[in-house]
RNA sequence: GCGCCCGUAGCGCAGUUGGAUAGCGCGUUUGACUCCGACUCAAAAGGCCGCUGGUUCGAAUCCAGUCGGGCGUACCA
């Protein structure tokens, strides 16, 4: 944590306070916030006192930061909740409430407006703080404690390690990522997971699909005919053409199961090597790998099931073991053991969390496909069964992925004909632009990825946009400097007072909405906040470039300037690094 | 049939746990570079917020119904 800095100015002393203050508090505009209510209650109590109000107003209002500039940096709807309770009108509350407002120096004015909503403006204090705060803070800026260091894990992507991922894994992955980024800044401990399902029935068949293609090249084209259900992947064949290129035809000979064994314990390390390296390509990079079969071998999966069954929310029909969904809001019962005596997949998937839950984490985040939103209910019903909190099991459910060129979908990939992977994307698109477009919408939407706009060099794509605020942040303190103009934290300090434009103001209210937004992102499980965080932050920017000279205004004016540019880079840099978007320094 | 998600400007989307005159980008029209990066900015036009009713000071937002689209409803994962 780096000590605030104390500048020798003396306007600049009593402004340090708030940058400390947010510095501790991590966020300026909550702070206010608070004081916002904090003040208006008292006054409230005061009217009272002082016979301007027949009884205390109830607390439950809002102070939220108005849309119109013009309606104030906070808006507090205190006088409209309770006109019916105090039996008189809004404005007339209003009146009384702002009658007996504190003179505090961090409201400049309080106004009454509307229908009766009291507006407040906040003081030079407030805006000083805020520059400083972002310049002083640097890449720790927007940080808070919100998560007050809970413990939660976030599982995304776990694609199926019998092939190459797909589409959906790849907007898995950058949400994923992002949202634990977000939750990371946020003050949560977080833990990134990637569930490996090494076992079960589409391990079976990818050790018979391996097998077919294996034999196919020992014995001949013909010879085996691939089955109906086996996964059609050259990924398939290619492994099977290692297999053959290492070892020959000698295995050919061996039973069918001891070879699809043989092959599935060749190919697996391979795939799942693969998808660590592809993910990391994505920069995405996990805490834990945590393994399906490990589950198996040491007796999780039965003990689950015997749990369910233990307490009555299990029962056998037909050969199989059932778990008794309809008993746990459900609408119908599940398969947990088949009748061939394998447990499925649901089964594994409720030892699994189980023992996430068993690990310490307070919440489990999983990312899941929309397709798999059936699952939702019967698996925190299966927790709440086992006697966990289903509650602590959320899900984030991901639309689905449609690819656009030239304003038409694009269902297979060109060269393979195949369906697109997240590889044959990245050959396409920058990484860049396929974790920001993959962030742009929340996880609910469905996302159109137009593969024009993604390459697109241009203002139209949003990642260059933004990249481009920081590039020409970057080049204005470069051609200062090269103008032998230096950024002088005091002197700027000093005279911050003396941002004062509208584009200004605006752009500081911008930077000092940030760490709010990461803590909703956070808590929204929204990391497309983020993106279009950013993607605002870059225009307010560009409107106050536009609009206010940093090069050849008088030193403190240049200075303040300066400060705020610095602040606004910051900003961005921060923001985009939680995407994990590159800021470059010049395009 | 039942369940989940989604209907906001020509297109793609925001709308901060119910707030003030519903916004942004693209596209269309019109402007701004002798000047810190015009990969930028300013302005205009463009709306039964799918539809109907309800809740209240106040609804795009909440509730009920209805229409349209997507997905799911396996001893698959």
């Amino acid at each position: 944590m780096p000590e605030i800095q104390q500048t020798g100015a003396p306007e600049a002393a009593a402004y340090t306070q708030h940058a400390k203050e947010a510095y501790h508090r991590k966020d300026l505009l909550d702070m206010a916030r608070e004081e916002a209510r904090a003040a208006l209650l008292a006054a409230a109590q005061r009217a009272v006192a002082a016979g301007a109000l027949p009884a205390a107003p109830s607390a439950a209002f809002v102070v939220e930061v108005p849309g119109d500039a013009a309606h104030g940096d906070l808006a507090a709807n205190l006088a409209l909740v309770n006109a019916k309770a105090l039996g008189l009108p809004p404005r007339k509350i209003a009146e009384a409430v702002v009658a007996h407002f504190p003179a505090e120096d961090m409201f400049e004015k309080v106004e009454i407006a509307g229908p009766g909503f009291i507006n407040l403006f906040l003081g030079q204090g407030y805006y000083a703080g805020v520059v400083m705060a972002a310049v002083l803070c640097g890449g720790e800026y927007g940080r808070t404690d919100a998560g007050r260091g809970e413990k939660v894990n976030v599982e995304f992507v776990s694609a199926n390690p019998t092939g190459p991922m797909h589409l959906g894994n790849a907007r898995g992955g950058a949400l994923g990522d992002c949202l634990a980024e977000a939750l990371s800044w946020a003050g949560y401990h977080v833990t990134r997971e990637f569930y490996i399902n090494d076992a079960g029935n589409q391990i079976a068949k990818f050790g018979v699909s391996l097998a077919a293609r294996y034999l196919q090249i020992v014995q001949g084209p013909d010879a085996v005919p691939f089955p109906e259900d086996g996964y059609q992947g050259d990924d398939i064949r290619q492994r099977a053409q290692d297999f053959f290129d290492e070892y020959g035809a000698a295995p050919a000979q061996k039973d069918a199961a001891e070879l699809e064994q043989l092959l599935i314990d060749y190919a697996l390390p391979r795939n799942i090597a693969a998808l660590r390296e592809d993910l990391s390509t994505y920069r995405v990079h996990y805490d834990v790998w945590f393994s399906e079969s490990q589950l198996h071998e040491s007796g999780a999966v039965d003990a689950a099931v015997r749990l369910l069954q233990e307490r009555g929310a299990a029962y056998e029909q037909d050969g199989a073991i059932w778990y008794k969904a309809t008993a746990f809001g459900g609408d119908k019962d599940e398969v947990l053991v088949r009748a061939n005596g394998v447990p499925t997949y649901f089964a594994a998937d409720i030892a699994y969390h189980a023992d996430k839950f068993a690990r310490g984490f307070t919440k489990a985040i999983d990312v899941w496909g929309a397709d798999h939103h059936g699952h939702v209910a019967r698996m925190k019903g299966a927790l709440d069964a086992i006697g966990l909190d289903g509650s602590k099991l959320d899900i984030v459910l991901m639309q689905f992925v449609r690819l656009v060129r030239d304003g038409a979908p694009v269902r297979m990939s060109k060269r393979t004909g195949k369906a697109i992977t997240l590889t044959d994307l990245l050959e396409e698109v920058p990484i860049d632009s396929a974790r920001f477009f993959f962030n742009l919408r929340d996880p609910g939407s469905q996302i159109e990825f137009d593969l024009d706009l993604a390459v697109a060099q241009d203002s139209e794509n949003p990642v260059y946009y933004v990249q481009y605020a920081h590039a020409r942040i970057c080049s204005i303190l470069k051609a200062l400097a090269g103008d032998g103009v230096a950024f002088r934290q005091d002197v700027a300090f000093a005279n911050l007072a003396k941002l004062a434009a509208p584009e200004e103001r605006a752009l500081i209210r911008q930077i000092a909405a940030f760490p709010g937004e990461i803590v909703a992102a956070a808590k929204g499980y929204d990391p497309a906040r983020i993106t279009r965080y950013v993607a605002e932050l870059a225009t307010v920017f560009h409107k106050f470039y536009t609009a206010c000279r940093v090069k050849g205004e008088e030193e403190g004016l240049l200075q303040a300037r300066l400060a705020l540019c610095v602040a606004t880079r910051t900003v961005l840099a921060n923001g985009l690094a939680m995407l994990k978007v590159s800021a470059p320094e010049k395009m």
